[in-house]
DNA sequence: CGGTAGACCTGTTCGC
DNA sequence: TGCGAACAGGTCTACC
């Protein structure tokens, strides 16, 4: 699923339904998903209550009485909420038993996702975190004008890297670039501090947008029979058409991931 | 250090 | 219809 928007929203449809619910096991069927020793991390969550769920950027932080793990959900996964017993899906790879008699899985069909121990109280100032940029909803021009000024890679590929934003992925990096009216190759170097501060409005406008449509749901959250999630309206990214000016959307190839824009209404290089 | 392929996985779609 | 290549919402690593 997940972009910033769309783990936002796993995080409060999880935080819903629940939050307190106590862990009285965990099954790994995919050891490399866990990335301390599974026997460790199974024995840490047990017997613990789920007592919040953070989120950084892509990133979602499930606080316990005390511990903590984080989990990215990378390109494919998902958490779903089960009762006790149902058939295991094929992806299932792990399964936390809830004291409520359901059962909390995570489903990842290319096993790209991980979760991982961290420390429950300043877990922002250990990896991955410390190293990571700013959501556009805090970030401040003068930091990330510093950053993308002294780059000669598309501002495309820089809206992607989570060392200076966090929270962007490939679909809204092409969304925002549109909204720029931005040429998805123009150089990070070339962007002025008043477009950069241009970039960050939208940015977070973007997703704010999409925080509030409750993401761009393809493989759609299923919590329970929850569902209800709208899908984002996009401008560019899969399109065909262009929305303003009805020409056609272009795709390339930009750091290895698809991008689209539209070489009329996108045209300027700063 | 900056930048670019390749790796990690499975499934779906596209082209011949 | 069949079959391999290309591609998919992400990030890390190895290597110029």
């Amino acid at each position: 699923m997940p972009e910033g928007p769309e783990v936002e929203t796993v995080r409060r449809t999880l935080k819903h339904f629940i939050l307190d619910a106590k862990i009285t096991s965990v099954d790994v069927f995919y050891d490399k998903i866990i990335e301390d020793d599974t026997a460790l991390f199974k024995g840490v969550l047990k017997d613990q209550h789920i007592r919040d769920i953070d989120r950084f950027g892509k990133y979602l932080i499930f606080i316990l009485d005390d511990y903590a793990f984080i989990s990215h959900l990378r390109m494919e996964g998902k958490f779903n909420i089960k009762p006790q017993g149902s058939p295991l899906d094929k992806h299932d790879h792990v399964v936390f038993y809830l004291n409520d008699g359901r059962e909390l899985r995570y489903n990842d069909t290319r096993k790209f996702g991980r979760m991982k121990l961290c420390d429950k109280l300043h877990y922002l100032s250990y990896p991955p975190f410390n190293k990571l940029g700013v959501d556009p909803h805090d970030a401040h021009v003068e930091d990330v004008y510093d950053k993308l000024h002294k780059s000669a890679l598309p501002i495309k590929t820089l809206l992607l890297d989570q060392h200076i934003f966090v929270g962007i992925g490939n679909i809204y990096a092409n969304e925002i670039c549109f909204r720029m009216g931005m040429d998805p190759r123009t150089r990070g170097k070339r962007l002025s501090k008043k477009r950069v501060a241009q970039l960050i409005s939208i940015g977070d406008e973007v997703l704010s947008e999409a925080i509030r449509q409750g993401g761009t749901t393809i493989h759609s959250f299923d919590a329970n029979g929850i569902h209800g999630l709208f899908q984002v309206q996009l401008d560019v990214h899969m399109q065909k058409t262009c929305k303003k000016c009805h020409g056609e959307i272009k795709k390339i190839m930009l750091g290895g991931r698809g991008t689209y824009y539209c070489p009329v209404c996108q045209k300027r290089r700063y």
